[in-house]
DNA sequence: TTACCAAATGCAACAATGCTGCAAAGATAT
DNA sequence: ATATCTTTGCAGCATTGTTGCATTTGGTAA
């Protein structure tokens, strides 16, 4: 599935900035920042260009953000059509990749009495197997 | 367990600020918000004093950050001493209450080859039992 | 192809969270 | 009470994110 397909699947409108935003996540076996986004894409575009970007692509259920730390903000590129209610990744504490899971086989906790589960996000922290090694 | 108690056991300067911070949080069931505790403290005191207020705080393990959808920030006390690797929060959809939850039972995913875990947050999200009703 | 309209973009301004350096004020031990 | 070390307030700055408005671009209909 290309940049093209994914767009037009969604409705919508077909524009460098989306094409080239998709185009470098694609590549990506990994999440990526907007840093690393920024340098994979040839065109510039504006910061706000970006969010509005990343924005209409999340809500569009293409993409997902990922939020380590309460300050370092990550894209992924979602599994295509299917919503799931368990959100998975790993960050790795030391190169800082962020890599999204498989949550089909995770347990959440019991809640109180009255309480309702909607969905659920879960960051695992420690160390890829590359910065395993080299620890 | 007081909050003159508290500093004292870490060793920390007894401060008016520090006080009238763990105080509020002591008085509260669930995690606050910086304006929440602004609105519990007497004095008036600088952002930057309630910043540095609270990383001192969350470094001698008295308190922790629960960071929601990557913009709605708490605090909450800890449980004291013991160093937990699940960090499990309930966060309300509807009100925004924000709740420490045991994370003895659950159980976190398969890492790929090589990866090693260290620590865990899950949030889970949904309606709390007054919402739920209400809704 | 051209003209048009809705959608997307760039720019400026602003908000929230968070950090740092430095001088002033406060806490603790003697 | 004083000396010392810590904390606080202030100013300034960085990052992430939003909004309003004018301009440009993409898709479509003539």
């Amino acid at each position: 599935m290309d940049t093209r397909e994914i767009l037009q699947k969604h409705n919508l409108v077909r524009t460098s900035c989306r094409q080239s935003i998709i185009g470098a996540m694609l590549g990506a076996g990994t999440a990526v920042s907007e840093e690393e986004i920024k340098s994979k894409v040839d065109g510039t575009y504006d910061r706000t260009t970006f969010y509005r970007t990343f924005k209409t692509l999340i809500e569009n259920g293409i993409i997902h953000k990922i939020v380590v730390d309460n300050h370092l903000v990550k894209y992924a590129l979602s599994e295509s059509g299917m919503h799931k209610s368990h959100h998975v990744h790993f960050y790795c504490n030391q190169c800082g990749m962020v890599k999204c899971l498989d949550g089909n086989d995770i347990k959440t906790p019991e809640l109180p009495t009255g309480y309702k589960e909607v969905e659920t996000e879960l960051i695992v922290k420690g160390f890829c197997s590359h910065c395993n090694l080299v620890k």
